[in-house]
DNA sequence: ACGACTCTGTGCGATAACGAACATATAAAC
DNA sequence: GTTTATATGTTCGTTATCGCACAGAGTCGT
């Protein structure tokens, strides 16, 4: 089965930090020291890796998991803010200065990962040079997915936004399979689960995608970049242009 | 007539650096490097400091002014992304390393400001300590400020957006008088005219704000709050946690 | 093989915001 | 003081999304 040998592979691969593309960016001296310090862990579905207003005890960086930065409101309804997977790192706050946010961050789609202590993250970061302006980078490229998620938000339709979504998700991972269920999509998208029904089963009348009980494929992902609004070609451009040697795409 | 009297005040006083919260915060030796590298400029209403993808050329410290920071799509619609006034600094992505970003700025509430140099500001970044800590904490309440955007488009209504952002807009300049007219409050906000007339009329037989061409007086400000979503508290707060220092409220 | 649970599909009325057209009021310009 | 431009008010049909209710369909445990 291609499956079995997929996820063979994957988690044997997954012990290589290097698959986070930030942490792959990393050479000679300060690799040497990053190194003894990443603790590979695993980043089961719905993981909460930090919650709002908590103080982080590490930063992470995915390497074959995605996890959703998002906003719990008062009345429990929730919107994502932004996604991170294996071109990224969790925990900003801990170099940007305040420790924490008003955020939650859970594991959308299991893997694993590494983590660094806040200590030692703080450390690298105050000895400034390469590390300092990566991480930097990084965090402007989180910032236009932000804002970009704002604009979206506003003016998009739901099926543009979940064409969108879905681009994100995919670009993130490995293969063109995503592990997750329509109900699951609905809740970070802030929208009903039945908005995304009807989106994907259009889609999947297009031909674009196929699906079936929290199993999403993506058949045509021209198509798919088609349907998606410019906020997604926007936010893709800026991880490009930011991180050049350590985008994939 | 006060009205005069407040102008006169207010412009004067605009000469002053001191009036923009981070410029306040430095004192001593960096003080003495950055006060003869300021430059007071007038901002007028619909300046455009930067534009989407340009390399920018100054950071910008309103002092009496205020900057909105918004997207414009490709069919000219716009959303605001973010609001910065005496409270910070229009220009981040000259430390974080971009040197642009996918968004515009524009003077939404006429005034004054300072600037300094692109390259002035980031030798200023480089030296680290204060500064670079300053900075980076202000840009986490912009990230906030951001996202709670992102969320207030997707989950609320036009008129709690509207009270939200008269809000965000009062507290960034002195007085309860904001001049602007609805048309391009809805433009920020990336609403249609007509929804923010209906919005401020309703306030206005509520008895909570006075209105008239282009000028908005407010008049029960708590109330403002009580009809607020949670996104204006929420930014508030989180500005108030990372520069306590810097905060009036 | 059975039941239980989870995921997906569908139909309904309610509502908030849209798009466009037009009416009225206030300020500024001549 | 009359004109002109700009700001605000109002209407009407349209649309996307919501909230709720319930019906199939696939998967898992026993």
């Amino acid at each position: 089965m291609p499956v079995q040998t997929n996820l063979k592979a994957s988690s044997a691969n997954a012990q290589n930090p290097k698959r986070n593309h930030l942490l792959a960016a990393l050479a000679g001296e300060e690799w040497q020291r990053w190194h003894p310090l990443l603790e590979h862990v695993d980043m089961p579905l719905g993981f909460v890796l930090y919650e709002s207003g908590k103080t982080l005890s590490h930063v992470y960086f995915p390497t074959t998991s995605i996890v959703s930065l998002l906003y719990v409101m008062e009345n429990g309804a929730s919107a994502e803010i932004a996604l991170v997977g294996n071109e990224g790192l969790v925990g900003i706050s801990l170099f940007m200065g305040g420790g924490s946010t008003p955020s939650r961050a859970v594991v959308q789609s299991a893997g694993y990962g590494f983590r660094l202590r806040a200590k030692a993250m703080q450390d690298e970061f105050e000895r400034g040079g390469v590390v300092l302006h990566l991480l930097l980078r990084y965090t402007q490229a989180l910032i236009t997915q932000m804002s970009q998620t704002a604009v979206c938000n506003r003016h998009h339709t739901l099926d543009q936004q979940l064409c969108r979504w879905l681009l994100l998700s995919l670009d993130r991972l490995e293969g063109t399979e995503l592990v997750m269920t329509q109900e699951l999509i609905a809740n970070m998208l802030g929208v009903r689960r039945e908005g995304v029904t009807k989106g994907a089963a259009e889609l999947q009348n297009a031909g674009i995608i196929k699906y079936s009980r929290g199993r999403i494929t993506v058949l045509d992902r021209p198509a798919l970049e088609r349907r998606a609004c410019e906020c997604y070609a926007v936010v893709e451009k800026e991880y490009a242009r930011l991180l050049p040697h350590t985008c994939a795409s």
